[in-house]
DNA sequence: CTCGAACTTCACAGACCAGTGTACTAGGAG
DNA sequence: CTCCTAGTACACTGGTCTGTGAAGTTCGAG
């Protein structure tokens, strides 16, 4: 039970050349994109034989796929501790909004699943699953939270709340807003106090 | 004056090469990505050489430029239209949330935008400086409409507004919401109803 | 009749793409 | 000693990428 011994998220155990290939991955996947990243440029940055990328990861799509998911590891453990800290239902309900403005501050890319998203069309794709279920993720632990809360109509209200953590996360970088996460809680903040009066 | 002769939206002259090869890769560029259609694809659908293309449009940036111009066109047509036919200030505030329902019917892939920057990390591709810029325009357009209507904050709102929209594109695609224009538009009602009671 | 715009054909360059086959080495565990 | 895991080296396949060069055709306007 020791937690996160390697430091890297909840990630399943790498070796170390596999932990290395998927580090420079993601760092080259969220700067650069995913089409323009080879994998002769990730195997040499990981001082690693593109043998040995096969050999662990199996193929480029599978490399992506790790990539989307450790990345998506690491923001749900960040936005369920904020959660999990929040003294009642609705500040849980604006924990996403409260960890956002210091997640976009290492993200200026915006989000890794909606780019990855632009990127791979074929519904297909074994990423695009993961893509859609971590939307569903988000939108249900808002509705959890606003039904706890005893809002009159939380499945519409969690709704809303996406829309403004999606529009948050695609303005700060798209529009170049370095306020909307900011913008986006206070917007929350206002449909919630709309909502309860 | 003789208004759009070929029904393809306010786009400059073309030859009619240019215009098939124009259409083909919007089409091409939209469903699959910018990085996964090749020259040769968008001339061979076209109907066209290579030659004529590169004649044509320089280069495969600049046809790139030209689809996501032609297609931001079209939007601000729509949106143009609605807002000028709407009735009020608040009502031309919510112009855009109005046709965005329509307007997703088409556009199953999301934000053309959106997706092409995610796809062109290079801050200096000729594309980029559209794509703030059509961001930029719609929150102006919200912060006329709001200024005109007299809410306190404008600015602000339409900020929020500007994230609504945006959410709204992206949820409606990426984790596929079908009603994520409906629950903007009433989102964004209810933040209007808010600022001007 | 001539000029020019639009377009064709086709070969070519030079680089990059994902993915595989074969043979080899270092080090730890049973 | 022997087996297993992780990794190395490296050539190679078959394909795609953007972009160019050179020469020829079609057709309408002046």
């Amino acid at each position: 039970m020791t937690p996160d011994p390697d430091g890297h998220g909840s990630t399943p155990r790498l070796t170390p050349g596999a932990r290395r290939i998927l580090d420079v991955a993601s760092e080259l996947f969220y700067r650069r994109g995913i089409h323009a990243v080879g994998v002769d440029t990730i195997a040499a940055e990981s001082g690693v034989t593109k043998r040995t990328l096969y050999d662990r990861f199996g193929s480029k799509d599978e490399l992506v796929t790790a990539y989307l998911r450790a990345r998506d590891l690491r923001w749900r453990a960040l936005v369920v501790a904020a959660a999990d800290a929040a003294p009642d239902p609705v500040r849980r309900a604006l924990a996403p909004f409260d960890v956002l403005g210091g997640w976009l501050d290492t993200s200026d890319r915006g989000c890794s699943l909606v780019n990855a998203y632009a990127e791979l069309p074929d519904p297909a794709h074994p990423a695009r699953a993961l893509i859609t279920e971590e939307k569903r993720w988000l939108r249900e632990l808002f509705r959890a939270a606003l039904a706890e809360a005893g809002v009159p109509d939380p499945d519409t209200l969690a709704g809303q709340l996406l829309l403004l953590h999606e529009g948050a996360m695609v303005t700060f970088s798209v529009a170049e807003d370095p306020g909307a996460a900011a913008a986006a809680r206070s917007a929350a903040a206002a449909l919630l106090g709309h909502a309860s009066a």
